[in-house]
DNA sequence: CAAGATTGACGGCTCAATCTTC
DNA sequence: GAAGATTGAGCCGTCAATCTTG
């Protein structure tokens, strides 16, 4: 819990320092573009572990930001997708770098490659489960 | 990051359900409980990773819930000291073992000994530094 | 003046209720 | 009627300012 909430931390100063966003953003970036640039808003809500109506202030802000746009879906009327425009790609790109120093700075550094393994088996075990 | 978000938000749900109080309270009562049942304000602020303010309104709620008491510092009368109430302790000692129930479930059930091992020294290596 | 703690104003999230579309 | 998304009310935390004591 200790080491999580320091990394979280560090992670938040240094972002809002270099790019100037929270951390919370980032991670919102880095989903929608693992996704393939466009999320819709639920499974957004769903991969942030945030609610249904936290995902839609949440994207009002970035929105407002200019670094995703709503777009209505195709396919389903009742549904929107969240895309990353050019700003946002270029903004999680400038963030890239940021978060894998801090990462190995608060993480990596510490651990060899064999352990890092272990860890990193570990956790996929649990993430399937 | 999905993992840890994983085991705190079935943690919350598991102490609400059966001791009825949210995680962050049960982590609040342990930290307590671990300095020996009382511990100053800005203390607790530092060791729950809250402001001063937040753990003032934070404390509040615990207090109006009889599960700690505040007691004004001898040593120095700025200061205040939160102390453990025997309900706060009894609550603390009844969540020990759903904690652990949780724990084990989402986190050491998948792991080795010599795995868990291996996760260990590596967490504490990066608290020390 | 510095440190401990609290308070007022406000941002961000959740719950319940609502609207639209399937 | 159920699902996707949003809105209103309210809780919880932070920041800046304040009060008290060292």
């Amino acid at each position: 819990m200790h080491v999580h909430a320091d990394v979280v931390d560090t992670l938040d100063d240094a972002l809002r320092a270099t790019v100037g966003i929270p951390g919370a953003w980032y991670e919102a970036l880095i989903e929608i573009a693992l996704a393939g640039g466009a999320m819709r808003m639920s499974e957004f809500a769903a991969e942030t572990t945030l609610t249904r109506s936290g995902a839609t202030r949440f994207v009002d802000r970035l929105e407002a930001a200019g670094l995703v746009q709503r777009q209505s879906c195709t396919s389903d009327r009742r549904a929107w997708e969240v895309v990353l425009t050019d700003k946002g790609r270029a903004t999680q790109l400038a963030a890239d770098p940021i978060v894998l120093d801090v990462i190995q700075d608060r993480f990596g550094r510490h651990i060899s490659d064999t352990e890092a393994e272990v860890i990193s088996s570990a956790l996929d075990r649990m993430r399937e489960a």
